[in-house]
Formats: C-alpha cells, sequence, structure tokens
DNA sequence: CACGATGTACTT
DNA sequence: AGTACATCGTGG
C-alpha cells in the first residue's frame, strides 16, 4: 500500500493522507473522499509519506490529469505569498491532460512586419534584457513589438501568453493576431463558454495552439513550453484578483520569468510605479502619425458646461465624433433628501444606491440590490429626493437632448454585457454610425476609435482626490489613456473639466509621465511600495461587535511585532457589505519575511488576507 | 415541538 | 470552504 499527502483543490484545509493501492506521481490529479462531504473531491498528490498512525481513507481514483512540477512551484510561491492554502492556489491552473505526445510540427509564421529603427531598437533592447519594461507612448506601434516578438518565440518551436485586461481583448487585437497566427492563436477569458473552452484546451493539449492571449487566469494554462509572457497595459489594476488567492497576475509574470528564464515584456503608455522601478525600460516614444493634440481644461463643476457643450458641438458640426468619459455608471451616484438630507442606502451595504432610470430603478453597484425608485424619502417621509453627481447614462440622456440629430451610445458595464454588444458598438463606432460614445473605464482601455477628433472627460476630480497614495497616479495615468483615444489620425482635442489644472496640466504639455514616476518614486520612499510592503487584513461578518472585537484583538497582536507596523485599523470604506460589517488593519513593512509570518499566523474565520492591496 | 437562524467543530 | 450537527428563539 502507497500513502501520499494530498491538497485538496479550492480547499483552505493543508494536506490530508490517503492510501492507495496504485503507484501515483507527485502532481496527480485525483479524486477523494472527505467526511461531510457529499460529493467527491478533487486534489492533487503533494508527496509520497510512510503509513501514518492514524486509519486512511483509500483514494477514489485517479484522473488522467496532472499538475507539472513548475505548476506545484509557483502554487507554493502563491500559498506563501499570498497567504493561502497550496489547494487553493493550485486550483487556479489548468493542468496537463496524460496521453500521447503532442505532434511537434514546427511552424514558421512571417507577419512581414517591418519594425521602423526604434521600434527595432526596443526590440532589441527587451530581447537582451530578457525581462523588460515597453514604456511606450500611445500610438508608437507597440504591438508591433509583441507580433515580431511572439513570431521569433513560436518559430523556435515554443509558447507565448499574451495577457491583457479582460476588457480590453479588442476584436481589433484578435483579428491582427489571427492574421498572422492563424489557427495557432485562441482568446481565453472568464466570458468564453466552457465549451470552447475544451476546445482551446485541446488544441493546447495536441499543440496546435500556441499562442494564448487573454485575461489574468490565461497565466495558468498547460503550456509545456512556455518561454514569452507578454503583459499589455501592465499598469492596469485588474490584473489584481479580488477573489482567493488574491494573486497579481502581472507580478506573477515577472516572477515566473524570472525563475524559470523566460522572456518577458511589461508593456504599457504609462507604466506603473512597481515596473519602472524594478525593471529595465525601453522608453519608445516616437509616434508613426505625428499627432497634433490640444488639450483644453474646464474649471466649472457643472457637468456639461457651455464651454464643454460648445466643444462637442464643433466637433459634431465637422462630422467628427466625440468620446465622453466619465467614471460613475448609472444616472446619478447619490439620492440625497433636500429636507433631511439622508441619502438612499442599500439595506445589506453602506454605500448609496444608484439611480437607473431605464431599469426604473435604485441599484447597489456593490451587491447588486435592486428596489424601486422611492417617491419621498424613506428617512423622514416628507423630503423629495435631488441628485448629486451624475452618472454615464444621464449624461447620454442629456446629450441626446441637447444633440437630438445625432447619434448617442453608451459604453459602460450596464450597456455592454457581452462580446457580441462590444463587437457590434465598436464597429458601429468605426463606421462612422455614432457620433458620441459616453463610457466608463471601459473607453480608455486600448480600443482604437480611428476617427476621434475630441475626448471630453469628466470627473477625472473624484479619481484624484480618492483617498489613496495611488490617486496621483491613476488619475493621471487614467486621463493619458483617455487622451491617447483621441485624434489617432490627425489632430485630436480633449478637454479636461478639473479645479486641478495646474497638475493635469504641467504633465500632459510640460513634462513627461516619466519625471512623474521619478517624482512619485521620491515621494513614495520609505513610505509606500515599491519600496516597503503593505498588505490588509479585513475582518467581516454578519455581527458588528464581534467583528470588531477580533480586529481589535489583532491589532494589539499585531503592534507587538517590531518588525511590522500597523498603518492603520477601524471600519472599511465600505463598512457593511452584502450584509456583513467590516474592519481592516494596513500593514507595511520593509521586512517581506516578517510580514509574512505575521500573516501566515492570522486564523480567524473572520479574517481574508491581502497581500498588495489595490489601495 | 417544529421551524429557521445562528454557531461550532471537523475534515486523513 | 463546505458540511452536519447542536443550540437558541419564536410561534403555535
Amino acid at each position: 500500500m502507497n500513502y501520499y499527502e494530498v491538497a485538496i483543490l479550492k480547499s483552505p484545509l493543508s494536506f490530508l493522507t490517503y492510501e492507495s493501492q496504485e503507484d501515483l506521481n507527485i502532481g496527480d490529479k485525483v479524486l477523494v473522499s472527505l467526511r461531510n462531504r457529499k460529493n467527491l473531491c478533487d486534489a492533487v498528490i503533494i508527496k509520497e509519506v510512510e503509513k501514518p498512525t492514524f486509519k486512511c481513507i483509500e483514494i477514489s481514483e485517479c484522473l488522467p490529469f496532472y499538475f507539472d512540477k513548475k505548476m506545484i512551484e509557483i502554487a507554493t510561491f502563491i500559498s506563501q505569498y499570498y497567504v493561502c492554502s497550496l489547494g487553493e492556489a493550485l486550483s487556479v491552473f489548468t493542468p496537463f491532460k496524460k496521453q500521447d505526445e503532442s505532434k511537434e510540427e514546427s511552424a514558421a509564421f512571417d507577419s512581414a512586419i517591418v519594425l521602423s529603427k526604434e521600434q527595432e531598437e526596443a526590440y532589441k533592447f527587451c530581447e537582451e534584457k530578457k525581462q523588460a519594461l515597453l514604456f511606450a507612448n500611445t500610438g508608437s506601434g507597440k504591438t508591433e513589438i509583441y507580433i515580431k516578438t511572439i513570431e521569433e518565440i513560436l518559430n523556435k518551436g515554443a509558447n507565448a501568453i499574451l495577457l491583457m485586461p479582460e476588457i480590453s481583448l479588442t476584436p481589433q487585437m484578435q483579428n491582427r493576431l489571427e492574421k498572422v497566427f492563424k489557427k495557432s492563436v485562441a482568446i481565453w477569458h472568464s466570458k468564453v463558454s466552457k465549451k470552447r473552452k475544451n476546445e482551446i484546451l485541446e488544441g493546447i493539449y495536441n499543440g496546435e495552439i500556441k499562442l494564448i492571449a487573454g485575461a489574468r487566469s490565461a497565466l495558468f494554462l498547460p503550456f509545456k513550453n512556455l518561454q514569452l509572457i507578454i503583459v499589455d497595459e501592465e499598469h492596469d489594476e485588474s490584473y489584481k484578483s479580488d477573489s482567493k488567492p488574491r494573486y497579481n497576475a502581472k507580478d506573477l509574470s515577472l516572477y515566473i520569468a524570472k525563475k524559470y528564464d523566460m522572456r518577458l515584456i511589461l508593456g504599457s503608455a504609462t507604466a506603473s510605479i512597481g515596473s519602472f522601478y524594478k525593471v529595465p525600460f525601453y522608453r519608445l516614444k516616437k509616434t508613426f502619425f505625428e499627432t497634433k493634440k490640444s488639450i483644453f481644461f474646464d474649471d466649472s463643476s457643472l457637468e456639461l458646461s457651455p464651454k464643454i457643450i460648445n466643444k462637442i458641438s464643433n466637433t459634431l458640426a465637422h462630422q467628427n465624433q466625440v468620446i465622453v468619459f466619465l467614471p460613475t455608471r448609472a444616472n446619478f451616484k447619490y439620492q440625497i433628501c433636500t429636507s433631511c438630507g439622508k441619502s438612499v442606502e442599500c439595506p445589506y451595504c453602506s454605500v448609496s444606491m444608484s439611480l437607473h432610470k431605464n431599469d426604473l430603478a435604485l441599484k447597489c453597484h456593490y451587491c447588486g440590490y435592486t428596489q424601486q425608485i422611492p417617491e419621498t424619502c424613506p428617512s423622514c417621509h416628507n423630503g423629495v429626493i435631488h441628485n448629486l453627481r451624475v452618472g454615464t447614462a444621464e449624461i447620454e440622456e442629456k446629450l441626446k437632448e441637447l444633440f437630438p440629430e445625432k447619434i448617442v451610445k453608451r459604453f459602460d458595464r450596464d450597456e455592454i454585457k457581452t462580446d457580441a454588444k462590444l463587437k457590434s458598438v465598436l464597429n458601429d463606432f468605426n463606421n462612422n454610425k455614432i457620433d458620441i460614445l459616453v463610457g466608463t473605464q471601459m473607453l480608455s482601455k486600448g480600443h482604437d476609435y480611428h476617427n476621434v477628433k475630441l475626448a471630453v472627460v469628466l470627473g477625472i476630480d473624484s479619481v484624484l482626490n480618492m483617498n489613496s497614495y495611488k490617486s496621483r497616479e491613476r488619475a493621471l495615468s487614467l486621463l493619458i489613456q483617455i487622451a491617447g483615444r483621441s485624434g489617432r489620425k490627425g489632430e485630436g482635442e480633449v478637454i479636461v473639466q478639473t479645479q486641478n489644472q495646474e497638475f493635469f496640466d504641467y504633465y500632459l504639455n510640460e513634462s513627461d509621465y516619466e519625471d512623474f514616476l521619478n517624482g512619485e518614486l521620491e515621494f513614495r520612499e520609505g513610505l509606500y511600495p515599491p519600496y516597503v510592503k503593505m498588505a490588509k487584513v479585513l475582518f467581516a461578518h454578519t455581527n458588528g461587535l464581534k467583528v470588531k472585537d477580533e480586529m481589535d484583538k489583532y491589532v494589539k497582536l499585531l503592534k507587538q511585532n517590531k518588525d511590522i507596523e500597523v498603518v492603520g485599523f477601524g471600519q472599511s470604506a465600505i463598512f457593511k457589505l452584502a450584509n456583513k460589517y467590516r474592519y481592516e488593519i494596513i500593514l507595511r513593512s520593509s521586512h517581506i519575511k516578517a510580514l509574512l509570518t505575521a500573516l501566515h499566523k492570522i486564523d480567524s474565520p473572520m479574517a481574508a488576507i491581502d497581500m498588495d492591496t489595490n489601495f
């Protein structure tokens, strides 16, 4: 009889010992039964052990899948660094399939791309450094460098992964890749159907698919010979997972590339401070079409001021297109009573409900709770509800009133729910069937709107004024990304509504993003990442008193540790979420090991640990 | 005493 | 985490 320690997938349990008649290998995927559990559980063989003193259960079945050595090593790192069980860490991977060898037909792709002198230099730089940051202005042609590099890697018979933020897996990027790599490329993200995912996996198993362009989870696909990872829009914060394991796919890519000596390209026009600090960078500034960009500012607090309306009107009069950005969905963010001043809150979360006129409803953007629009204030019963801070739907409505003969469409999470919808709206926009596109962050992500001549940026101050050491970085990079959408061909205008003209103007017109990054590095030294590590411990429970006590207990405990600093603690920004009260502790340390040791010791059922939080 | 809601103990 | 089982309160 053989005895094995197994990690239960998706479970926080530590290793459990099972027996088996069969000789199994480390990494084999098996099914085991667990007392109290009706279904068999997926598990992974971690190591062979001596016969234990207690009685074992037999492994129910060995499945024809396995996790290879690298997967187990990377998962071990994830469980250490992001503080979770090995079973939880392994569950993000798609295992290999035990089967006959895949056909080793060598590929010969020819993108026929000719790089410019500057691109060629950048390309060489990335090759020499092995792991590099391609800090490339919008329109400077980083995609060509990606494709050229992928081509080189695939032609050597190896595999490549191109990571992109889910939202920016654009149809045009798909087209460009398919044009060169044909059936060898596949798109992978959470909205791909289960059936299609199985087809793709089959393609990876038999070697027909050599390149995956996809979201976060694409990093964990079973490639035999992965040699290149590209992280596009590397500054994007959505690479961080917000459920367990809370890994950051960009940071993990760097870890993996270094550990296994793979090529890595991090690409962005607004490089993140972390990458700028850690990774050698090449600055690709020269753009193909020398675009003339004029930036205007508007300091009104009105959402659509006469100055802005005038600009839009002029642009439309010349048969040109406009995009309007604002960081808020729906019609209004807050519903305030004119009489008692209270806002309508979600009964399960301590946040204001947002008005959705289309659905005649108030919705909670955090838990999804929906209720009818109240006629009078639910608190004092006599006041009238007054709206504060507009969202995309409201601006869309106003623009339709102002320009009744023009086509106005919305581009946000409420409107673009499927891939088909995304494609059709982008298609209509690029075929000039839409005059004005109003949207949220979604607008800023790498889409190529080639006829846009005006970008209107509203509400950027609410991003800048957020209470986070990252606010400046977020606001400026967002603004640059949106501004980059205007005038991709020829002249473009940008109008920014802000009370902070000096800040934005300086970095948009007089200085460079690189200077901004250097300035921020100086500001963060000794206090914030990338110089120190920060983590959040979130306590959540239906009982608000119990959870506070629990947090207090850990504050006391953690404060005794000389190697780590309790930066702050108290109620979370959203105190009540989905009917649970939330408190948090923010930790900082320049001593990673000490911080991780402390975090691993936290064993409260109410606590969730978030390493490298997106504050 | 029947219920649902809440709490707790356990997993090889 | 997911589950079964224990305990508590309410209503009949």
